[in-house]
DNA sequence: GTCTCACGTGAGAACGTATCGAATGCGGGC
DNA sequence: GCCCGCATTCGATACGTTCTCACGTGAGAC
């Protein structure tokens, strides 16, 4: 077993365990980690009728006012087929609505309704605890380090270099 | 605005741009994070011939050995029939076989291929710059320190408390 | 004999891609 | 200046693929 490694790089090979300094750790650990977030987030929001994709749609609703499903769907990371479906079950629940825009009557504009804002901050209120819970074995400052590091890596400067 | 917010949390609400400090920041960023590094990663590997989750499972067969289907699935964080299906996929292409176990003819040990073993680290070769570009945005340091905190993240102390 | 376990298969939902239909803006021809 | 094709764009749909959950079959444990 000795032998078998003679001029093996610095980086190591993948593991998929704690420890690994592959070139593949990094994805593997950011993987597991939104597999974590995402489940504790699916479970705070459950109760409130809706799952992790159409929340984000109702986050880009929120932040940014109206918006042309053509904007929708880079703004959520998802395609169009996708938001259709989103935007769909979200009418269905009352929780957003499209309206016709005067000048061009091929747009529509989604726009959430006031129920949609009301689940919008019920949704805050249930997943504060639980966002707590995830960066429980965290130190005080890691996550605000974390969350810094994360936007660096997930935005890189220049768009994408 | 400075009179609508007479008890709003020092939190915020969630925005998915940076500078998000609501509670789901972390979880938008882990998604936004792990799909860019999961962008990169399929294109290193997709001159070998596979696609992430195929790795996946190859990295965990590289790392621990022959391994049961059963315990394949966990460690993969994929379902058993995703299992069945990349397995299949990975003895088309000669990357890994079904052994027979001698005491249970029910479980296939699932081993490794010398071709997939030779893919392997081909795959760390073609990944090892894509990973650098990755992190380009990180002082030299940060990317350790972020893979140490994901880890934290990833794997809670004591399982899942 | 019965219970449990592991592998495999099938049905259903979600995701992404390709395509269609409708509408707008543009440019050439009259 | 007005009208008619043409490319572009947005919304919506159809299709293939992938993932997830539930069930069936064969093998081992008790």
């Amino acid at each position: 077993m000795s032998s078998d490694a003679p001029h093996r790089t610095a980086t190591g090979r993948a593991t998929g365990r704690p420890g690994d300094a592959s070139p593949f750790a990094l994805g593997l650990l950011l993987r597991q980690a939104h597999w974590r977030a995402a489940t504790v987030m699916t479970e705070a929001i459950r109760p409130l009728g809706i799952e992790l994709r159409h929340f984000s749609v109702l986050i880009v609703l929120a932040d940014r006012g109206p918006m042309v499903q053509r904007d929708l769907a880079p703004a959520t990371g998802s395609d169009k087929a996708g938001i259709m479906r989103v935007v769909d079950d979200l009418e269905r629940k009352g929780l957003a609505v499209r309206k016709a825009v005067p000048g061009d009557r091929r747009v529509r504009k989604v726009e959430i309704t006031p129920q949609g804002l009301e689940l919008f901050h019920a949704a805050h209120v249930a997943a504060e605890p639980m966002a707590a819970r995830l960066v429980a074995d965290l130190e005080p400052g890691e996550a605000e380090l974390l969350r810094d590091l994360l936007t660096r890596l997930a935005y890189p400067a220049g768009g994408d270099a």
